[in-house]
DNA sequence: CCTACGCGCAACCTGTAGTTGCGCGTGGCC
DNA sequence: GGCCACGCGCAACTACAGGTTGCGCGTAGG
């Protein structure tokens, strides 16, 4: 996994991050006070986040007079769920070998899940 | 989401934690000290991830003479790789509507991508 | 022109990741 | 049995990132 995915895994899965992106999406668009009036953190915050996820390349931003709206950019946020749903599944492929090996284990022989003589004190 | 998953999210997508987790998935279980010798921090920092992961429910701990022997917990695992591809399916549903209302305006109205009159100064 | 609003910048506080240093218990050696 | 070595956890400290408040600048609108 390269440097630039880091930064984009960290940008996507910090908490504060993740919401604000779950209200982004669900308006395509928006301004920091109108992201700040439904985030449970305030206006400057979100100003920080949005500048995070701005330099990870996953919005734009675009003045319109003394606003500033800001956009999510589609493409660059789709590679983000990519990482994320590859991460997962390696994961989880791993996670169904050690199941079964366990089970395996299980089966060979019952009595071994504690491998050698635990003294109880 | 709850209370609960939350932990759980932030569990599996702290860097550090996740670096940890890829190391201890592909051993099936590990000492703290053969973990700190593949990971690019301490013993302690190690352990402290450990008991977070711990507390998560999302690995198992074994005292085995001197040496702790930690295991992945399959199941409690799994869930966490679920809302994560959970999550990811999620944001990548809204950004193709996005996507899809972008082009469809662009064909329709194919200058009004600035929505009213951008004064560049 | 003057007011109101939206925004960014700067200083500060707090929690968490990471380090070093130390003490305790267990295992192996003589 | 006694001693050293190793593995581990606890505690104190540092560094950084997320979050807040306060302030100043620019633009919109009467």
């Amino acid at each position: 996994m390269t440097d630039a995915d880091d930064r984009l895994w960290a940008a996507v899965t910090e908490p504060g991050r993740r919401g604000l992106l779950d209200v982004l999406l669900a308006r395509g668009e928006a301004t920091p006070t109108a992201l700040a009036a439904e985030l449970p953190f305030t206006r400057q915050a979100v100003s920080k986040h949005l500048a995070v996820l701005l330099g990870a390349g996953l919005i734009t931003r675009q003045r319109e007079g003394r606003e500033v709206r800001y956009a999510v950019e589609p493409d660059r946020l789709h590679d983000a769920t990519q990482a994320m749903i590859t991460a997962a599944n390696r994961w989880d492929a791993r996670l169904n070998a050690i199941k079964g090996l366990a089970e395996s284990l299980h089966r060979a022989d019952p009595g071994s899940e504690h491998h050698r003589a635990p003294p109880p004190r």
